[in-house]
DNA sequence: GTATTAAGTTCCCGAAAGGGAACCGTAATG
DNA sequence: CATTACGGTTCCCTTTCGGGAACTTAATAC
């Protein structure tokens, strides 16, 4: 989600997609709110192991703003906030099956001089 | 295709696939070779415009190391280097017909307020 | 002997992404 | 009065990505 510098050229079908999973967090991010259905920032922060509260909340941020994730704030304190994916988040739900199933394949492949495959 | 900083968060498989195919350029150049099946070095650079020889280097560079693409170089003079994806590059075929699927209905989704949708 | 060609490489730069650490506001709890 | 909890924000720094332009190499063509 950039538009960045190709406002002049727009890209082919497998940019669009790409450019809204890209980078070193989106793509986790989505896959877990399509694993949990529902989850609070700190529940998806826990899940992400190495992310920064920064990081996690620009990466929401983005998220949201591309129509995927939708943002509830419930006005209760402490603050509760939940994430789930939108209509259209859930429609790349089946993209992200063969996205995994490709990566477990290479995993498999590629089991030599490699560390483990940790959980997600 | 990097193992960045992730030596000990090896990731899930998710992580695994999007890491070969992430960048402004990777995907389209993968895009492209699974199109034509074989391409030379400025055949491949004819079809991706506004990317310069210096990255479409790079991106081949990483896409041979991840094993996806080969190279294959003649020697004769001017050079002759071909492209093609390999038996690997290729099981990702369909995934990327995913993508592109996705990506024009999302573009078809959100037609209001976009450029047009110009070929790859 | 000059130009051309293919497939790069080198250098150098600016922009963007990624990340660490501290701080914030409110309410309940001890 | 201090602490905890949640969901952030701010500041600042480093690393990576993306890109422009010039240079290279060796053979062949003019």
């Amino acid at each position: 989600m950039k538009v960045k510098h190709y406002v002049d050229v727009p890209g082919c079908p497998v940019e669009v997609t790409l450019d809204l999973i890209d980078g070193r967090w989106k793509g986790v991010v989505l896959f877990h709110l399509l694993d949990a259905g529902c989850l609070r920032f700190n529940a998806l922060h826990r899940r992400l192991p190495g992310i920064t509260q920064r990081l996690l909340t620009k990466q929401l941020r983005e998220l949201e703003e591309a129509g995927l994730v939708s943002r509830t704030v419930y006005a209760e304190v402490p603050p509760r906030v939940e994430y789930r994916v939108t209509e259209e988040g859930e429609s790349l739900r089946s993209i992200f099956d063969a996205l995994a199933r490709w990566g477990e394949m290479r995993l498999a492949r590629h089991r030599a001089a490699k560390p483990k495959p940790a959980g997600c």
